[in-house]
DNA sequence: GCCTCGTTCC
């Protein structure tokens, strides 16, 4: 092999490359790669992808000595799961089994942290038996991915035992495990003196450490200690970073975030994500546009970013360029999933066809949250028939399904089938939330059903779901469209809360059902108050007035709005042409 | 071995 394939090969990045240098493999009459340079390009791959993996394993037909496939398929399990592919990690691991391949330890850690990540026992339990069955149980390293299988999965006991097992080739990866296995089950004060006994703790015995405190919003000890230890890696900021992004503290966040010396890519992720909870789209576009390289990572959060905040438009638009921008990122389910939502915020059913082909084309598989997306999707398009198989084919039915699937029902008026779901989801233990409600609330408001509507919005308490001003909106909509004016108006006054602009906008829009100008020009003034867009309720109660005979008073509102028109273009244009 | 991304509502 020349020197000159062998430097390709190091450097091949993507699949592209790995074809070309592999067709050059053919030329010079080698009938495959040699393992380990599969080893080394895999290494240097950095982008996961479907077409490699599939690419690979076809090359691993082609071996025939087992102890060649052990070492390969090992290679294949750890680049999955380095690169977070648990669920595909272990997918492999068992068709190695199933092709009579004998693991290796790189193919055993690998599985055991994938089942620890997917929180598998019993795909753990097996890979366990297999350890000791093929004797690999005393290796160093396989016995540490046991003590941290066991440990993430909080069975503190097994992962103790495991670690006294190991003996005197411990290493500082096995106490960090115990570590982390004590820290994960709570136990802070054992944890602590597992700490103090590491007799060479490194920058990762501090991190899990922090990381601990980080997660329980402990942030004085996890700034205490961040400060104190001897040397911080990018993990270090990053956990600290993290840990002020969950208490909302993005001020704090920042100034860490700012401090830091070698931002990485987790770090850009950290606070843009952090913005996107806080809602706070201006800062994370701010920081998403100073970034220079941008990973396939950064865009999901960015595109997450304007789905969840009632931007699906540019949500849509960042994706195009994510396409077109021909960089080698690949749109996978975690990218389809925001983009399904983006769609279904904008009412385009007609995209979930284009994902779904898209999905079929690129071998992308559908997990149970892009699946929940689409069936949010196709519930409010009316496509009840996709929903409805998407939704059976679930692996793991959850409170966001099916919230998904009652608030589809609610918006198209299918009170039974809401009720339905929501009667079977409390069978099943799965605790309804505050969307669950809303969807069931708006259920009954749609098909008339007061009665029902109301005896709903009393058992919130009795399922531990404070009312939110939105549900009191639902049922002021609910009142109101059975000509219940009075009444929606007595429950907004009852409201514990400050009743908000959606609240007042059902009543007003009540009050225009039923041709109100009592409630109409009370909720319009609330509305006015609460909203700086004052043109749709204005014309509301103008609306209102028209259809009561009251010609005046819609010509005094329609003037009064008409200035408001001219006063912002004014203003508008004074700003402009003050930038000049 | 530690840190980052996604789903339901407005």
């Amino acid at each position: 092999m020349d020197s000159r394939l062998r430097f390709l090969l190091h450097k091949s990045l993507a699949l592209q490359q790995t074809k070309q240098v592999h067709a050059q493999l053919l030329i010079n009459r080698h009938n495959h790669l040699e393992p380990i340079l599969l080893h080394q390009t895999l290494h240097f791959t950095k982008d996961f992808s479907r077409d490699v993996v599939s690419y690979i394993k076809r090359i691993l037909k082609g071996f025939q000595s087992s102890k060649v496939s052990t070492f390969s398929w090992g290679c294949l399990v750890r680049f999955s799961s380095q690169h977070r592919k648990f669920k595909e990690a272990l997918g492999l691991y068992i068709e190695m089994n199933n092709s009579g391949v004998p693991p290796s330890s790189h193919a055993v850690t690998s599985a055991l942290r994938a089942c620890g990540k997917v929180e598998s026992l019993i795909d753990g339990n097996s890979v366990h038996a297999q350890v000791v069955k093929s004797g690999l149980c005393g290796c160093v390293y396989v016995q540490t991915g046991l003590v941290g299988l066991y440990s993430r999965l909080g069975y503190i006991q097994m992962a103790k035992k495991a670690f006294d097992e190991i003996g005197e080739k411990k290493n500082t990866v096995s106490w960090n495990s115990l570590l982390h296995g004590y820290l994960e089950s709570g136990e802070l004060e054992e944890a602590r003196r597992v700490f103090d006994k590491i007799p060479e703790k490194d920058v990762v015995s501090w991190n899990l450490i922090i990381s601990s405190y980080a997660k329980r919003g402990d942030m004085s000890n996890a700034r205490a200690l961040f400060l104190a230890m001897p040397l911080k890696s990018s993990a270090s900021w990053n956990i600290l970073i993290g840990g002020y992004v969950n208490c909302d503290e993005m001020e704090l966040a920042r100034t860490y975030f700012d401090a830091m010396p070698q931002k990485n890519s987790v770090s850009w992720i950290t606070m843009i994500s952090g913005y996107t909870k806080s809602g706070d789209v201006v800062s994370a576009e701010e920081l998403f546009r100073q970034m220079s390289k941008k990973d396939k990572l950064v865009y999901d959060a960015m595109v997450a970013c304007y789905a969840q905040n009632g931007k699906p438009e540019d949500a849509l638009k960042l994706f195009s360029q994510m396409l077109e921008s021909n960089s080698g990122v690949q749109p996978d389910e975690i990218t389809l999933s925001s983009v399904v939502s983006a769609s279904s915020q904008l009412g385009d059913t007609s995209f979930g066809t284009w994902v779904e082909s898209y999905i079929t084309q690129h071998g992308i598989q559908i997990d149970d949250l892009l699946s929940t997306s689409l069936i949010d999707l196709y519930m409010k398009g009316g496509e009840f028939d996709k929903a409805f198989k998407l939704f059976n084919d679930l692996h793991k039915k959850d409170t966001v399904s099916y919230s998904a699937m009652i608030m589809g029902c609610g918006i198209n008026g299918l009170a039974t089938e809401a009720n339905r779901f929501f009667q079977e989801m409390i069978e099943k233990k799965i605790l309804p939330n505050q969307v669950t409600f809303t969807g069931l609330l708006s259920a009954y408001s749609h098909s008339g059903h007061v009665q029902d509507g109301y005896k709903c919005f009393d058992s919130m308490k009795v399922h531990n779901v404070e009312p939110s001003a939105d549900h009191y909106g639902v049922m002021v909509d609910m009142l109101g469209r059975a000509g219940r004016l009075e009444e929606a108006y007595e429950l907004i006054k009852s409201m514990p809360m400050q009743p908000n602009a959606g609240v007042w906008g059902a009543l007003l829009l009540a009050s225009g059902l039923h041709n109100n100008v009592e409630f109409g020009e009370i909720a319009c003034r609330h509305c006015v108050e609460l909203e700086s867009d004052h043109s749709g309720y204005l014309s509301h109660l103008a609306n209102i007035y028209t259809s009561v005979g009251r010609w005046d008073d819609a010509r005094s509102v329609r003037a009064k709005m008409e200035e408001k028109r001219l006063r912002k273009t004014l203003g508008c244009s004074w700003v402009e042409g003050s930038n000049h």
